[in-house]
DNA sequence: TTTGTCAAGACATTATTTGTCCAAATATAG
DNA sequence: CTATATTTGGACAAATAATGTCTTGACAAA
């Protein structure tokens, strides 16, 4: 799995790979083919509650869709900063340091 | 500034630093001090549009405060999951990636 | 052509966020 | 102690953003 590939894309590989069209997922999915094809285009992000659902479809695990989604959620999130690495570095700290308490 | 500090505590040592009581900032920010006691406790998260207020009130620079805010919030975003790191690692190669793109 | 697929935009619905109001709790000063 | 100021908590409301639908148009393949 290329992880430079936005969610979307991947879907989109996985839905290809299989020579399946839009409408095809999309009913699996049980949302309408223009929700998809925005979903595949990056023009929005999915919601998580698709995810065991996709998983099943493509056979892949769930964790691996979420790390896909997530890593592109947090990447939108912080897109347009000049201290994208310095944030990140930050969060992670602050995940260390919250387990901590606990 | 300590970096483990959540944006709330972050904010609530400036004003207390100042002396001053919720009931001031919140009049200055032009918000409930309910809410404003809320960010700080952080039961909830600051809106981004009150940043440039904030910055100017305590005489911080606006970006310090968003490094705080945004990871606290791409912390929380992530937080309940068990591979925080390495979700933190491919949102920072995607937005390497994405940069190079364009 | 005709058919199947995908993309795009206007709109509807729903969920989440952000905020208010008011009352209760807590602290502080007189 | 009581009076006042401050902070917190919860129910509700408004605003915003996310998600999805419907419809139409573009495009390619048969």
């Amino acid at each position: 799995m290329s992880m430079q590939k936005t969610f979307g894309e991947h879907l989109k590989s996985l839905r290809e790979d299989q020579g399946l069209p839009l409408r095809k997922i999309a009913a699996e999915l049980d949302i309408d083919q223009s929700t998809l094809s925005k979903i595949e285009r990056g023009e929005r992000l999915a919601k998580c509650s698709l995810l065991p659902r996709i998983a099943e479809i493509f056979n892949v695990t769930e964790k691996s869709l979420k790390l896909v989604l997530l890593s592109d959620q947090v990447a939108s999130q912080i897109m347009g900063e000049s201290n994208t690495h310095e944030i990140l570095k930050v969060a992670e700290e602050k995940i260390k340091y919250q387990r901590a308490q606990k």
